[in-house]
DNA sequence: TTAATAATGATAATCGTTACTATTATTATA
DNA sequence: TATAATAATAGTAACGATTATCATTATTAA
């Protein structure tokens, strides 16, 4: 995992917007909004922020299936709920979601995938229930 | 979901190929096999042909966390487990995956989901067993 | 306080994919 | 079977997201 051995303000600025902002941003939408506080920040060194953080594990990227990668503070596994209708991005825990015959043994063996799991990404699409109560 | 309504011996080419090929080819893959045979077809063409054959639901585009799409002739639901030693594509049959919560009154209020959950994506990654034996 | 070097802003380049357009192939119908 | 309608094509330009380059600036260690 790699180091971080400089500090900048355009990376704490960057730490700053994602905490405070519990939504799943994409680059474009962080660099709005560093540009805010400061304005001739370049859109390359969001991403090179935003990469060098992520494989400091200090944020998650989040490779969307759809549309241009996401950025999550939140470094717990987890994975994502979209909604179709609102395209609200939701957290899920991973803990939700069980791979069938991952609990025995833990002998990649017995399982009933063709190796041994190391992780899961997984994206659930639907309606959330807001969008239902609407709907109604 | 669209229909298509004259027919092309380039797509029947697409076709044939993905059927005769388990894996899960990239455009890119499929143009080169396709070239052999008819030299002068155009990229655009490989990418117009595959979504139009999503589109009808005649094969599955697969959206990878990482590098370019892919595709897949079994359109029946399913994830995919990828050997992060050898980079082999395995199919993974979708009930191998549960939602906890989701198998109750079906109602998305009993559900720990934000929502009504309509789809499942999901992307192992992992060690598959001809590398794990390698390894040993 | 200076030397080493990491990070920056600006911009060019890359990659995967889609859009455009004149031409060609397929299909339905006369 | 000839013709008209139009879908599909090859070739190429354009696109959006991301990465690379590079001269300059900021941070850190000695």
């Amino acid at each position: 995992m790699a180091v971080i051995s400089k500090h900048s303000k355009q990376r704490d600025a960057i730490m700053e917007y994602l905490h405070g902002n519990g939504s799943h941003p994409n680059a474009h939408e962080i660099y709005s909004a560093i540009r805010e506080e400061i304005p001739n920040v370049s859109l390359g060194t969001i991403y090179r922020n935003l990469n060098q953080l992520a494989e400091a594990g200090e944020i998650r990227k989040i490779r969307c299936t759809d549309g241009p990668d996401r950025f999550d503070f939140r470094t717990d596994d987890h994975g994502h709920f979209i909604c179709s209708c609102c395209g609200r991005f939701y957290d899920v825990p991973r803990d939700l979601i069980m791979i069938r015959g991952d609990e025995g043994t833990g002998s990649p063996e017995d399982s009933m995938l063709p190796g041994r799991a190391d992780s899961l990404e997984f994206e659930i699409t639907g309606v959330c229930l807001d969008c239902l109560r609407e709907k109604a």
